[in-house]
DNA sequence: ACCTGAACACCGTTCAAGT
DNA sequence: ACCTGAACACCGTTCAAGT
């Protein structure tokens, strides 16, 4: 039983692996296809397109984001600790599978809508004004897909380069302030350090809106 | 002189104009050769790479954004109006150009560290603490950089679909959050308000974080 | 119904040849 | 020095043919 006929949810996974270790570049029809000892064209049987490919790929990436509530559901008062789980959650998995990102305009499907649907909970519950909700949670998103970007961006710098010192290129001289922040970015630090730090900015200002109990 | 015997200028304003309209797939390196009534591999005279060439063109459009502060350049008290002004041009640039973003991993070139410099140098003048000048320019980065992408995908997602009230299909059942935060972006809001209204709150944030003179 | 070989219209890129 | 034709090794996708 080597091959269980092929289905769907087998491309989708082998569409997600390829991605994973070589990029999108590596999604090929039959690159997947070589992966599930198939030719390309059967796949057509399936998916339909490699664009519909991609996009139940990155769906699938959007589906590991963890969105249910660490405690009792009506619980206000931990609204932001459960942002702070969930955008953490949904950094951390885009940041793994960073090419999810650059796949289609609205890619995610419904598991991406269960993710926007919990952060504007969590919002919600928090006693936010509907504008306020509104806004936060365009913040927030936009925070999460920044910082991802911005890392994975940082990562695919210092991963591929022949020196790992410079960077995208040697700093010309006179951008006094990058030289230094290029080497403060030599610090240790931990996983999500910077994202957490502006993610909690974020929420604490988001906190300071919320009208006296 | 329909053709200045062919420049490596000519040739990545080609490759933004293709990209501009269509995207990047748009780009290919005989579409870039067609527009400027050449043949294909003249290019590779100029250019050495069609990834060299993307990234070129993602370096002009960062050259676009200006960041020459407004006043006085060591006035510290307008330090938000600076990086206000800065963040505002990049992401208007950046939206117009959205295309440059998915452009290789750490594409810009110079002109994006100039830009980088301006932020540091505004927070700087602000007179944060190194640390927060360090957290504070990644937060802002990611502000820009996450509502670009935000906001190029919700306009791909009305753009282009046949129903343009539904989104990325149709909403289900259950995700109320997700429904009501559809119909409110239905409301009329002005180029950059979602933007305008995130970025003013972190430089709250950030001022707050000012030591007292 | 599902799989496939051959084919089509594309890609990026190389290389020897032209001027 | 700069441009190009032909060619190579790839793409996504179609279609008629096989089982």
């Amino acid at each position: 039983m080597a091959r269980p006929s092929l289905s769907r949810d087998a491309i989708v996974d082998a569409a997600v692996a390829l991605a994973d270790d070589g990029g999108m570049g590596a999604v090929t029809m039959r690159a997947v296809a070589g992966k599930l000892g198939v030719e390309a064209m059967s796949l057509y049987h399936h998916v339909g397109d490699k664009r519909g490919l991609l996009e139940a790929a990155a769906e699938r990436v959007w589906a590991q984001v963890d969105t249910t509530s660490r405690d009792s559901p009506m619980d206000a008062s931990d609204w932001a600790d459960d942002v702070r789980h969930i955008a953490s959650c949904a950094y951390e998995t885009l940041l793994a599978h960073a090419w999810a990102l650059d796949v289609a305009s609205s890619a995610g499907g419904e598991p991406r809508m269960r993710v926007i649907e919990a952060i504007l909970d969590a919002l919600t519950r928090a006693g936010l004004s509907s504008d306020d909700v509104y806004e936060g949670y365009h913040l927030i998103d936009a925070v999460i897909l920044g910082y991802v970007a911005q890392q994975a961006s940082y990562r695919g710098e210092t991963g591929s380069g022949a020196g790992a010192s410079a960077g995208a290129g040697a700093i010309p001289a006179g951008l006094d302030r990058v030289l230094e922040h290029a080497a403060a970015h030599q610090l240790e630090r931990g996983p999500q350090s910077g994202f957490r730090i502006g993610l909690d900015l974020v929420l604490d200002s988001l906190a300071r809106r919320v009208p006296a109990a």
